[in-house]
RNA sequence: GCUGCUGUGGCUCAGUCGGUAGAGCACUUCCUUGGUAAGGAAGAGGUCAUGGGUUCAAUUCCCAUCAGCAGCUCCA
């Protein structure tokens, strides 16, 4: 390895940014391999970053700026130049230079970009060091003769960058900042070895199999409809899902000191006023009204309604933590490209509650809230990664509430209590809500990397403040209770979502909107099949029951693509016996026939709640 | 919201180098009564997203709008 950085490289860390170390450095040398080919074929291209990535799925990008369009067409003759890169199997050179020099280089070769970098210019999202300045010294890499500002670290040679795919171009905003004018992005994906390249391929393959909008269309879960963009029908399989999920959460949420409220969608600007959500809510409230003392909006979120419910009474210190339970329907108007089948839309609805504690009941409230998360979770078999998100008072000291003493206190709170129940977490400055921190649970996407924000625990000394919420305590003085915002599924919406995605549509036998079909051999068998299915409705179990007339091997494959978790066959022989031949979701290649009642007994049994 | 791409029967997709369209699945009817992932036949179903423009003629070319997709930005 020509990697002449021997102490740094002595200690190379197992991972950087959640990568493997090795394949970090093969990720980050096939960004400069397709940079290089980009720039053969358009010279003019002025390149920006190029990180390896770990979401959405393990790869790489490279933001440019160039006049020709890439478009997905140009993926193969950009391939074929880079396997030309390849072949040539020239090394990657560290070289340290001074500012000065890094800038002469830069300027010749009209790498503008590169300049800002160095100038630390750039702004937005990106970090200079990151990109290989520190101080006077700046990093670069040479292949051949492609130079790149670039901190490293990275493989020997191109020839170590076989095999790779590129996989979609899209536009990104220069330096990540929105404000910024919009270049060209370009994804790519490498592996070590073509076994590997081959496996991952195969899985962003599947992963179009699993999506929750083609499975939600396939298994006739909900669709959407141009006549109220950005929402969902929910049609009966997919209502059978939410109902089962509310009523569970409703149950559980009830026998944990929590009781249930329904509040209105609509109100007063006023109230708006109050919260803050008009100052900085603002731009995702619907509103209705012209006059101004007449506006109202829909709720985004359901904290308001809950506030004023609080405060209709006086509050003794010994009714708290009062736990109020809220599935009302919420709507927030979301940026038009942020919406996604039914992860994220307008109207939405969470398994929303807002805890009021004393101060001293924080931290044990929380712990209680990260067991049911565990607990809920836990039942799917869906794993999470905590994040703490904090606020940036330095940077953003607007986009907060109240004051930075308030928020270091709760922030700490969160942090000792994610100390206490010894969960793992990442800190992420500048995204807290607006009223206060916030511990966020992130599931895994579709490629099974961390990515989706489902339960949340945020918690909140301002809006007490705003609303002035008082409880009267033991020595008979006022005081102000701190509120708890939380959310396990998060919501319903993009919980569901995250369990078609895990699932691939195979739900759990107790949350399958058809449990059970029972599929008639020929017409004989009818009579027969209707009373067998006849007794699964009566036994409480959802089932469906296939009396078309049609070959056994047809309504099989029919019943199978819809994933149901049992297929019961009946012909002349089970009606004579009373039993049934069960086939089960998980191994299709074993058919066992038992008697009609003991399958149902099963079935009755498995279909019970988990959590 | 921004950049790019897409929009043909309920679904998946062909096609028309400008002369108003086709398949498979699904649906209806008939034949078939068949034992573990597609039996056969017939039929019905589309003003080719919407609105303009160019043209003798537009589903096809151009523009706009709407909707969706890949990202960016943002979030439950």
């Amino acid at each position: 390895m020509s990697r002449p950085e021997s102490a740094a490289a002595a200690a190379a860390p197992a991972e950087i940014k959640g990568i493997p170390y090795d394949h970090y450095c093969l990720l980050h040398s096939t960004a400069h391999v397709m940079a290089a080919a980009v720039r053969r074929l358009w010279p003019d291209v002025k390149l920006t970053v190029g990180p390896p990535i770990a979401r959405p799925f393990r790869g790489f990008y490279y933001d440019m700026d160039l006049a020709h369009r890439i478009g997905p067409e140009d993926l193969p003759r950009l391939e074929k130049e880079m396997e030309k890169i390849v072949k040539e199997n020239v090394p990657f050179v560290r070289k340290v230079l001074s500012k000065q020099e890094a800038i002469e280089l830069f300027r010749q070769a009209g790498q503008v970009y590169k300049l800002d970098l160095i100038e630390a210019k750039a702004g937005g999202s990106v970090e200079a060091a990151a990109e290989g300045v520190e101080g006077d010294a700046v990093t670069i890499y040479q292949s051949g003769d492609f130079i790149d500002l670039c901190k490293g670290p990275h493989v020997d040679s191109t020839g170590r960058c076989r095999h790779f795919k590129l996989l979609n171009v899209s536009g990104s905003y220069l330096w990540g900042d929105s404000r910024n004018q919009q270049i060209q992005r370009l994804y790519g994906i490498a592996w070590p070895t073509k076994e590997e390249l081959k496996r991952d391929l195969a899985r962003h393959e599947s992963a179009v199999e699993r999506d929750h909008r083609k499975i939600g269309r396939d298994l006739k879960l909900f669709q959407h409809h141009p006549e109220s963009p950005g929402t969902i029908f929910w049609l009966p399989k997919g209502t059978m899902i939410y109902n089962l999920l509310s009523e569970k959460m409703r149950r559980l949420l009830l026998s944990n000191g929590y009781v249930e409220v329904r509040t209105p969608l609509l109100y007063n600007k006023s109230l708006w006023v109050t919260s803050g959500h008009w100052e900085k809510f603002r731009d995702k409230l619907f509103t209705f009204g012209e006059e101004d003392d007449q506006v109202a909006g829909l709720k985004p979120m359901n904290c308001p309604a809950h506030m004023l419910i609080y405060r209709s009474e006086r509050r003794s210190y010994r009714e708290l933590p009062l736990r109020l339970h809220d599935q009302g329907v919420l709507h927030r108007k979301e940026d038009r490209g942020a919406i996604e089948g039914i992860r994220r839309s307008f109207q939405f609805c969470q398994d929303d509650a807002h805890i009021f504690v004393r101060p001293d009941q924080v931290e044990e409230e929380i712990t209680s809230l990260i067991g049911l998360v565990r607990r809920v979770y836990g039942a799917f078999g869906i794993e999470f990664r905590c994040v703490l998100s904090v606020s940036d008072w330095t940077n953003h000291p607007e986009r907060w509430l109240g004051t930075r003493e308030m928020w270091e206190k709760a922030e700490s709170a969160l942090a000792r209590a994610l100390e206490r129940n010894r969960l793992e977490h990442k800190i992420d400055p500048n995204e807290a809500a607006f009223y206060g921190p916030k511990i966020d649970f992130i599931t895994p996407n579709i490629f099974g990397e961390f990515e989706h924000q489902c339960a949340t625990i945020q918690l909140d000394f301002n809006l007490p403040e705003r609303f002035n919420l008082i409880y009267v305590d033991s020595d008979n003085t006022e005081k102000r209770p701190i509120v708890v915002h939380r959310a396990i599924y998060g919501s319903f919406e993009r919980f569901i979502a995250s369990i078609i995605e895990h699932t691939a549509g195979k739900f759990p036998m107790w949350l399958a909107p058809v449990q059970v079909k029972v599929l008639t051999i020929s017409a004989i068998s009818v009579p027969y099949g209707r009373e067998v299915y006849r007794k699964l409705a009566a036994a409480g179990i959802r089932a469906e029951f296939d009396d078309r007339d049609d070959k056994i091997s047809f309504k099989i494959r029919n019943a199978s693509i819809e994933k149901v978790p049992y297929i019961l066959v009946v012909g002349a022989k089970e009606a004579e016996k009373g039993s049934v031949n069960v086939r089960c979701r998980e191994a299709q290649d074993k058919q066992e026939e038992m008697a009609a009642d003991a399958f149902i007994k099963k079935a009755v049994e498995e279909a019970k709640m988990e959590f």
